[in-house]
DNA sequence: TGGCTGTTTGGCAAAATAGCCAAGCAGTGG
DNA sequence: CCACTGCTTGGCTATTTTGCCAAACAGCCA
């Protein structure tokens, strides 16, 4: 049996864990077309401001997106480029099992 | 901005959060070998039989594994397959990112 | 039947997460 | 300097998740 590295587990697992929450991911999905500020995505998820700066923080932390302050705004893109692959394949599958 | 539907980000999210865990994702990453009964995959995780059974509902649920009983055992297997090219993608970003 | 093995479920306490409000903080402009 | 905008952080409570133990349960064999 194929014995993977714990470490390497943990590490995978916070990535997917940061993708595992609703806003979170929609979030991500809307990155995939490019960078945002932060207010666009508060506007998309429409929580609270400080909520959506808490998940951004998630997955900065977990490397999946980067942020570069430009005037008085903060902008987010994508680091971790696969997951927009993942994203398309879950959907797929999601819409697969659908039909 | 594309908008996607919040019942797809839900639905998506549930199965990224049910990979967003170190025993499950060893689990899943072991799988992506074949299937494999609950006694193997606890042998691998090392936590408690209950405590292994918990997490295979969990991806049982969000319909990332599938289970079938044959004889006094039960087998689990991948049912999305494509997670295996997710986990080789996170993996690769790592590794990647570390060197 | 009764006891065994492999697995799931119930129940609980500890830990982690989510989301709101309020406060803080950096950059901008009057 | 002051006030304002855009964002982050602290603090709090409610909810969810985790993981153990004990109990239940299904299939097999004596």
């Amino acid at each position: 049996m194929l014995m993977a590295s714990p470490q390497l587990m943990t590490h995978s697992a916070k990535i997917f864990k940061a993708l595992g929450h609703p806003s979170r991911l929609a979030m991500v999905h809307a990155l995939c077309e490019g960078e945002k500020c932060v207010c666009e995505l508060q506007e998309l998820v429409g929580s609270d401001m400080s909520t959506v700066s808490k998940h951004l923080a998630v997955l900065r932390e977990a490397k999946v997106v980067s942020d570069e302050k430009r005037g008085m705004q903060v902008y987010y893109s994508l680091r971790m480029h696969c997951v927009s692959t993942f994203i398309d394949c879950v959907e797929n599958a999601l819409k697969e099992e659908a039909s």
